[in-house]
DNA sequence: GAGTGTGAAATTGTTCACAGCG
DNA sequence: CGCTGTGAACAATTTCACACTC
């Protein structure tokens, strides 16, 4: 199986959440078209998308729920629980040590670090904050395959060569800064600010 | 002036970050190079891009960090603030009108809605939740042009219906449904599950 | 008939390569 | 001589259109 782009996985992620609605009120198949709508894609996109895992649709009918979202759930490795460690106690640090989004999908949140010794010690819901220097020590004894990098923009890159040398394989960078990685390990980014500025240039912009 | 893709744009807030940062420096003038290696693009992308909307380098020198950052802040419509409302009062809203970003990029958080008749009232760091019944009518007596949507996948599109129709221009989406929107209305999504699925499949599809 | 699966066409985005200016 | 600005080549992605199956 090739690998599949980036913006195809997120549209993979957005079908499921609608299958796993869908298979909640018991509705049996469901068409690229309705797909399409909810994911804010077109019917064909949804087609291709899908076909390029193989074909798992019925001509005439449309795709099972529960099939297609089983596929879905392995296609994105997801029917497994993650070890995740959040780097940064600071506002969004702990804002997401709160988040019960993390745990609904299977990401644990086993540990918080920071640099600050005003803040190492202190609790973070149910967590106590780990000094940053130990994150080498804590990896080698409970390994974790994905880290969360809450940490202030100059510190982010160092932070990641370091968890990577350290084993961890996948980075949630809220730092607003691309971080440079090895092939084999994955970075999504999730950067407010420039959210933001999107928004700022479309006011600014309007679409006729 | 055509309009940028919104790839190119979130580029543009790259450049502004490292622009800045420069400025602070005293950094006379940068090169697409340095630009580039900062941003996680080519050289030529960072011309190609800049080139867009105007030609501010100078050829063997590289580009005025003051001007092009002063034109970049032009471009994205920074430079002004924004009036913000928050839609939801939940951990993701509780969690946003507390964050430091907004204010500082020149977006202020005025009010903040929910549903609950529980939280209806209550604090949130400055703000008294108002009864999201009220939205229409606020924005009627101050209007706002952008507004963060924290609520529940299931009311996010109402939601949005209603704050198009009272005005508001711009939507920050944190609800994991895309939304559907008149033109010249501009969104941007965050969605912090679905990066994760993404994290998730980089994991278990690794690149060689 | 309804709706998938898929090559081929259209569009969009990126990189190349080099002419031209400071 | 270094570095921008840009058309032209290239690559990736999206849409189209239709044969095919249930």
């Amino acid at each position: 199986m090739r690998e599949a782009a980036a913006t195809t996985v997120r549209r993979l992620s957005l079908y499921l959440r609608f299958l796993e609605q869908s298979e909640a009120e018991g509705v049996a198949t469901v068409a690229s078209t309705a797909l399409a709508a909810r994911a804010g894609a077109s019917p064909a996109q949804v087609r291709k998308d899908l076909s390029f895992f193989g074909s798992f649709g019925r001509r005439g009918v449309g795709y099972s729920v529960p099939l297609l979202a089983a596929r879905l759930r392995e296609i994105l490795g997801l029917g497994r629980r993650y070890r995740v460690i959040l780097i940064g106690a600071g506002r969004v640090g702990t804002a997401l040590a709160a988040y019960p989004g993390f745990a609904a999908r299977g990401f644990d949140v086993a540990a918080i670090y920071d640099v600050a010794p005003a803040l190492v010690g202190t609790r973070v819901n149910e967590l106590i904050v780990r000094d940053a220097a130990r994150v080498e020590a804590d990896l080698a004894a409970v390994p974790a395959a994905i880290a969360v990098i809450a940490t202030p923009a100059a510190a982010a890159q160092a932070m990641a060569d370091r968890l990577v040398k350290a084993g961890v394989r996948a980075l949630l960078n809220f730092a607003p800064v691309p971080l440079a990685v090895p092939p084999g390990v994955a970075v999504s980014d999730v950067n407010m600010a420039l959210e933001l500025e999107v928004l700022s240039y479309g006011l600014k912009h309007p679409a006729p």
